[in-house]
DNA sequence: TTAGGGTTAG
């Protein structure tokens, strides 16, 4: 869009507004100040709409101050309606300066995709004789141009700072720098802050310093955020609670959580955003020890316990293993909205809680709160983990059919596990072939896992043929189709896919385990000797595997889908991270504490059947959350089943 | 009339 083109607004818009004309029913004394003092606290738009009659009918619509109110009543206050506003805009024969910030401000706050409507109308400003832009009216030009990430525009915009002499003012210069960084102009956005005049300690340059981290995040350039943010002569709590949930929402966990402990270590109070921030990266790790700090913190802070905090901790205590306290946190919220639903009934499937899972729906609809999608997700997956295909089949209807939902790419990846884990893989894959979404590598996952679970090397081959069209990257789905292959003895196709991965640049992730002792994670891959107590931890696993014999273990060899040697089949098979991690945790802990484990993959099967041996071996409860849920053993049984 | 937040198939 180009600024400078000719523009007819009055050809766009409503030319008749239709204006009220009632009586307001505590007619005000009509003067222009107390008639401004009314809109100032006018509380619903009816009230509005009634004032602005009583301006019209009196006359003092005219008078410039009182149209101006009208029309910051109508756009920016707690009952806005831009619509209103604009025709109340239109009527007004020269509006003057702030009326035209007003609904330049509004446009470039509002969602509806109006930010060009605030770029037409500022293009309208400059050629108005009456009204000129000054230091109020750039701030919500540039914010639009960010929004709109529109850096022609943008760089228009600035030229005209600059010319009319706004440049040194604190808000034009953030919303410059904001607009830069927004459009992914970061050399603009720093060369402007290098050059301003600010001293590094004012509250302006740190502002000014939290956007230009925000703008390095928004382009994926993490360390260069944190050589922004290491090197601030000052930090605000919002500087450390942008790191924390930057950090947080592009996959840094760890990292996150290291600024949250510093920010802690420099004596930086936590805010209500700081826990909301920090939570979803604990919850990731598994930290639980961690979420229950932060928890206690809120309490002992009286940070304001509200809907979305709430669904944070609820959430928190699910992904951590603590589903019990994460539904009394849930009952204990004075107010609930539909993602504090779906976390509880998400957190209750991960648990292979499916009863609840669904009782908990019922309640929510009881509740008059509508299903969203992402509720039926958690419905699906409930239903999927404990087997119930019907009860699925039929949420699944009541999705599209009741709620006149469009099933996502994650129903019926939800539908296909469910069908394939109950062994009905022809119906899964009939839903593959079949379903108007083009199936992806999940989908594809979840199927070939089911193929092997039940053994049906026919159709998994069937539809890997279909998987090796997509030209995947993902290797996790390598792997399995291999594995799927190995267990059948099949070693030239096993080394055919070898090799298309070392071709393609596919790599899997690595297996990966984490325990919390005391605090501090402690992450193990397979094999791994690099702890500083690698000693001890490799003698207890020499003594759990002499116990576990004892206790009548047998390796399950056929996990280990490689062509080598039984005999370093069954180390391997030992030596998976998961076991690693609970020997340590078992010479870490005193006797009787639960073990709480993280792992990055789906659990394998020998090492299901060894941790179910173990918690009755060693009396402790052990719960495991690997990539798809939760395991609970306890005394030689796990939670799920062995329905996983 | 500048900056910060929660859920989502394997």
């Amino acid at each position: 869009m180009n600024l400078n083109s000719n523009i007819n607004i009055a050809t766009s818009l409503n030319p008749s507004p239709c204006l009220p004309l009632l009586s307001p029913p505590t007619c005000p004394s009509s003067s222009p100040s107390s008639l401004i003092s009314s809109l100032k606290t006018s509380k619903t738009l009816r009230d509005l709409h009634q004032l602005h009659a009583l301006a019209i009918k009196t006359g003092l619509f005219g008078d410039p101050l009182v149209a101006a109110e009208v029309l910051r009543s109508s756009v920016l206050s707690e009952h806005r309606d831009l619509r209103y506003g604009r025709r109340v805009f239109d009527q007004m024969p020269e509006p003057n300066c702030f009326s035209w910030n007003t609904l330049i401000r509004a446009y470039s706050e509002s969602d509806g995709g109006h930010p060009s409507e605030s770029l037409l109308l500022f293009s309208r400003m400059l050629l108005c004789e009456t009204a000129r832009p000054n230091r109020y009216t750039f701030p919500s030009v540039l914010k639009a141009c960010a929004r709109a990430e529109a850096i022609q525009e943008g760089k228009q915009v600035h030229g005209q700072v600059i010319k009319l002499g706004w440049d040194d003012d604190a808000f034009v210069l953030t919303n410059s720098v904001r607009m830069y960084a927004c459009c992914g102009f970061m050399e603009d956005a720093r060369k402007l802050v290098e050059k301003s005049s600010l001293s590094p300690e004012s509250e302006s340059s740190v502002v000014l310093h939290n956007i230009v981290i925000d703008g390095y995040f928004r382009l994926g350039m993490v360390e260069e955020a944190r050589q922004v943010f290491d090197r601030m002569a000052n930090k605000s709590v919002i500087s450390w609670n942008g790191m924390i949930s930057k950090f947080a929402q592009t996959g840094y966990f760890k990292e996150a959580i290291c600024v949250f402990r510093k920010m802690q270590l420099e004596g930086v109070k936590h805010n209500y955003v700081t826990l909301v921030s920090v939570l979803p990266a604990i919850s990731r790790l598994g930290a639980l020890e961690l979420g229950e700090w932060v928890h206690a913190y809120a309490e002992k802070n009286v940070i304001e316990m509200d809907d979305v905090l709430g669904s944070a901790l609820v959430d928190m205590y699910s992904k951590c293993g603590n589903i019990d306290k994460a539904v009394q946190v849930f009952e204990g919220l004075p107010k609930r909205n539909p993602i504090t639903w779906s976390t509880m009934i998400g957190g209750l499937a991960l648990h292979g809680r499916a009863g609840e899972a669904l009782d908990y729906f019922q309640r929510m609809e009881k509740a008059g709160v509508v299903p969203s999608d992402v509720v039926f997700i958690g419905v699906l997956n409930a239903c999927s983990h404990a087997g119930l295909v019907d009860e699925g089949r039929s949420y699944f209807n009541r999705m599209v059919n009741i709620y006149q939902l469009s099933p996502r790419i994650e129903h019926y990846g939800c539908m296909v596990d469910m069908l394939g884990r109950a062994g009905l893989l022809e119906e899964a894959e009939e839903l593959v072939v079949n379903m108007p979404v083009k199936p992806d590598d999940v989908i594809y996952k979840a199927f070939l896992a089911a193929c092997k679970k039940h053994g049906d090397a026919e159709i998994g081959m069937r539809v890997a043929k279909c998987f090796m069209e997509l030209v995947s990257h993902d290797g996790d789905s390598y792997v399995l189709l291999s594995n799927l292959c190995a267990s059948l003895g099949e070693w030239d196709t096993v080394a055919k896919l070898r090799l298309t991965m070392k071709e393609l640049e596919v790599r899997k992730d690595p297996g990966c385990s984490w325990i919390t002792i005391d605090g501090m994670i402690h992450e193990f891959v397979v094999e791994d000797y690099t702890h500083p107590r690698t000693k001890e931890i490799y003698l207890m696993l020499e003594e759990m595997a002499v116990k576990l014999q004892e206790a009548g273990y047998v390796p399950d060899t056929a996990q280990v889908l490689l062509n080598i040697e039984e005999e370093k089949k069954e180390s391997t098979l030992f030596y998976h991270s998961e076991k690693i991690a609970i020997a340590f945790g078992l010479i870490s802990t005193s006797s009787g504490t639960t073990l709480h484990i993280v792992k990055n993959l789906r659990i394998c099967g020998d090492c299901h059947s060894s941790i179910k041996l173990i918690s009755k071996v060693y009396g402790r409860r052990i719960i495991v959350r690997d990539r798809s849920r939760f395991h609970h053993f306890e005394d030689g049984v796990c939670s799920c089943n062995d329905y996983w």
